[in-house]
DNA sequence: GTCTATAAGAAGATAGAC
DNA sequence: GTCTATCTTCTTATAGAC
């Protein structure tokens, strides 16, 4: 990696780690392993990298969203695939979706990092609020929209049933990003959400095709 | 209120706008209409403020928990209070939880100044994770175990009934936090998810008597 | 591109008069 | 308790050699 990009890497663990103001140029020149004034030889001024750092992942989230389409588009005609999902599988749809955001390095340090500079800035909060909840939702939505009309599960409100199968998600997770050492305990109520979830919502059939472990 | 409360009281509302760092003593000596070194009359130094924010706040917080767990026993004993509850009451219960914890000037200052500071400090996030998680929670869950046992609503975990009901209402709560102009929207749901909750966990003899609005 | 030296300014805190 | 004046330290950023 070359000596801008881990300015950047460099300067998000900080940032994430104890903001914005809190980290000094001279801290990511340690860090990268050259001095405070080279970085400007590569970065106009320190708020030029946390910009660099926004419109990284602005792009990523682009892409991201690309491919999101593609498979939604994908999974519309696959819809067989939908058809026949099991407890097991929504759990790990969910557990999945749990573990990447919080184990992802540069989703979680980004998060942490807008965690804590959110109200610094609107757009700050926009970005936020579009990439950890406003697109899962809708991106979970289309799904669940699928299995709705697939007949798996049944509901009058398709967009309140993802909320309830995504807020708890959420809730945990932001809550691993603040105590990390609750993170077994928050897998544990992750798959009992889903559990009950999944008795909730799936249709009567569904429920007794599916095996009903006692945690 | 005196000086040096005063000073608490600008230094949260700066602190939780802009975050610790970012605040000037300075600035929170303007707004109390002093000068800075007048301020350190009152307080050893701007830790010192900071400290004493989380210490008045740690007391407010003693003190609501010896009242709700009053209000608790109470309610226990009242148990027919819970006993006739409706949809109405269940939407009004959320709403209240949601409008007292968004509006409230010193619980929203302080939720958002602990949003900011949580990651430098892990007792910041403890408190953080207890005040507006764990123990709406505990208290909560309370709540829905009576209204297990009174045979209002129906299910095998308590546990997760509880976050069933309250992540949503936290998901929204902190939406708001961060863009107070999607609070309209934020209440819609929020009316939608409790319909929705009260739905699949009521009883079936109390769906029926509950009126099902159309949103 | 990296370094040393240093300028420029911001911000916390103290001294001492009133 | 509040003020003005000031000290000190920290931090960003630039200049200019290599």
């Amino acid at each position: 990696m070359d000596t801008k990009q881990r300015i950047l890497d460099e300067a998000l663990t900080l940032f994430s780690e104890k903001g914005y103001a809190n980290v000094y140029v001279a801290d990511i020149a340690d860090r990268v392993g050259i001095k405070a004034p080279s970085l400007y030889k590569h970065y106009k001024n320190k708020q030029a990298i946390f910009d660099a750092i926004i419109e990284e992942m602005n792009q990523r989230f682009l892409e991201q969203a690309g491919a999101l389409q593609i498979n939604g588009a994908d999974a519309a005609k696959d819809a067989d695939i939908y058809q026949t999902i099991s407890e097991e599988q929504l759990i790990d749809l969910g557990r999945n979706l749990f573990l990447y955001f919080l184990h992802d390095d540069h989703t979680r340090r980004f998060r942490k990092m807008l965690t804590i500079e959110q109200f610094h800035d609107k757009e700050l909060a926009k970005v936020y609020q579009k990439q950890y909840v406003d697109d899962p939702l809708s991106y979970q939505g289309m799904l669940f929209g699928m299995l709705v009309a697939s007949g798996i599960l049944q509901t009058d409100n398709v967009e309140i049933m993802t909320i309830h199968f995504y807020a708890p998600i959420y809730m945990l997770l932001v809550m691993c990003d603040r105590e990390p050492e609750r993170e077994p305990e928050a897998l544990k109520t992750l798959e009992a959400h889903i559990r009950q979830f999944n008795l909730l919502y799936a249709r009567d059939e569904n429920k007794i095709r599916s095996r009903r472990k006692k945690a």
